[in-house]
RNA sequence: GGGGUAGUAGUUCAGUUGGUUAGAACGCCGGCCUGUCAAGCCGGAGGUCGCGGGUUCGAGUCCCGUCUAUCCCGCCA
């Protein structure tokens, strides 16, 4: 059967009244009254009313929810409540059967669980809700990548299979590579950094890898992630950077997802400008005022991070990190070398973001790698772009899942990734 | 990796101190119905109560083990 369709559904209006059209989509409800039936018939544009009458009616045969057809009628005046005009089906074609039962409920009177969701990932698309959190997303990529080409950032992919381990912090996947072994990308890091002495501004959007074992609602073992870096930037120019980002992403879905914020059911705050910069020492007093013990040099844990959160709601930057709680790349402060140029994105306890002005000096660089115990001869291709000239430079990464969530109002990112990978689950 | 909670129909759930043939809603199938719109009315199908042991005259219910999911913590970003 060959088919074109004439409209989508959003594009019907009131004036084809009397016109003939030809739609495609899913039958998302079916009344059948005898000599009459109404079907709902969705695609990704919307829901119409299509009727069907007479003989038309008579010769339905098997049809059923959430099965694919194609309508040809004339689009005319209804009685229903809920549409403006209706459609009058002259002949429907079914392209493909849904069998019943379906694993789950797209209509979405009977919620599933997240993980029966998942598992049937493909027909929860159907469900409106679902949907708008990956229009949601889409839009929210456009954004993204509008502002930085804006900027002047150049998008570039790096690889994902890389063959040394040696970046440090999580650990990583490890695969069979025609004899050598390979590791899965945890983070487009040394890349980027090299990239800045010929594109100087570079970003990338793309999924890394981490093999921690954890079960939480914010962490996944693949992950989206955007990351920049920029030649000449220090870290309150990349700060700068990643708040018109944010700010820009919600400005634009707040006025472009009108739809979809009233589907799911939240709407979209642009948070206020600028956002407020907390230091660590200043972190530091404020766990002791609320009686943790806690000193110069510790991590923040999370129970730590919530207590933060608290007195710092929605976004904001936590900066100035001890040096040796940060990556060998980032650079120290050179009025303070126990601190670093260095800063986290947070919304409330959640962090969403980690950046900071880079080492461009190679033997300073060197020298911080075997502080922390790493072999410089294993960054060797790496650490030779440091001699061609490389520019002072700063970055960061930004968890996109994450991001999410804080745009949607909910707190587990699978409902934001469409097939998430965890170390319970791999498949579907 | 640690802890909490849960697992009963396609889905979401109820199921009393252990006691007859395990129920509801939605969905599904059949019948009636020319204005439905969460359609209505009538009828029907659908269950290895996660799995394996045990206690008992008798287990969805109690005990042990195991698997799975989910939430929290840890790891991590």
């Amino acid at each position: 059967m060959v088919f074109v369709k004439t409209h989508d559904i959003s594009e019907l209006t009131s004036e084809l009244i009397g016109k003939e059209v030809v739609l495609g989509g899913w039958i998302e409800d079916l009344r059948k009254l005898g000599k009459m039936s109404f079907i709902t018939l969705r695609d990704v544009s919307g829901i119409s009313q299509v009727i069907v009458k007479g003989e038309l009616n008579d010769n339905l045969g098997e049809i059923n929810r959430q099965s694919v057809v194609s309508v040809k009628g004339i689009v005319q005046e209804t009685k229903a409540r809920d549409f403006a005009f209706e459609i009058k089906a002259e002949e429907i074609d079914v392209l493909g059967k849904a069998i019943h039962p379906l694993p789950v409920d797209p209509i979405g009177r009977v919620e599933s669980n997240i993980d029966t969701r998942l598992n049937h990932r493909a027909l929860d698309m159907r469900n409106q809700k679902t949907a708008s959190i990956f229009k949601l997303r889409h839009h929210v990529l456009q954004s993204l990548r509008k502002t930085l080409a804006e900027k002047k950032f150049i998008e570039i992919t790096t690889p994902k299979i890389i063959g040394s381990a040696s970046e440090g912090g999580a650990n990583l996947f490890s695969l069979e590579y025609f004899g050598k072994k390979a590791y899965l990308a945890q983070s487009p890091q040394l890349y980027k950094e090299q990239m800045t002495i010929g594109l100087e501004r570079v970003f990338e959007i793309s999924n890394f890898y981490r093999a921690e074992n954890s079960h939480t609602g914010r962490h996944l073992s693949e992950f989206t992630s955007i990351d920049i870096e920029a030649a000449f930037m220090d870290y309150n120019d990349v700060m700068d950077v990643l708040e018109s980002l944010v700010m820009d992403v919600y400005k634009f879905t707040a006025e472009n997802c009108k739809k979809e914020q009233e589907v799911i059911g939240h709407t979209i705050e642009v948070p206020k400008s600028p956002f407020e910069k907390v230091t660590y020492n200043q972190c530091i007093d404020e766990l002791k005022s609320a009686g943790e013990k806690i000193e110069f040099g510790d991590d923040l844990l999370d129970s730590h991070l919530r207590i933060i959160g608290d007195n710092h709601p929605g976004f904001f930057f936590l900066t100035d990190w001890p040096m040796k709680l940060k990556p060998f790349y980032i650079r120290e402060k050179d009025e303070d070398p126990e601190l670093s140029r260095s800063f986290d994105l947070q919304y409330g306890y959640l962090e969403l973001s980690s950046g900071g002005t880079r080492l461009h000096n190679p033997e300073m660089l060197k020298a911080r790698l075997k502080e922390q115990d790493l072999d410089p001869a294993q960054f060797t291709d790496h650490l030779k772009a440091f001699d061609w000239g490389m520019p002072p430079h700063s970055g960061w990464g930004m968890g996109l899942d994450r991001l999410m969530t804080t745009l949607i109002g909910i707190d587990n990112v699978r409902e934001v990734v469409l097939y998430p990978r965890d170390p319970d689950r791999l498949s579907p």
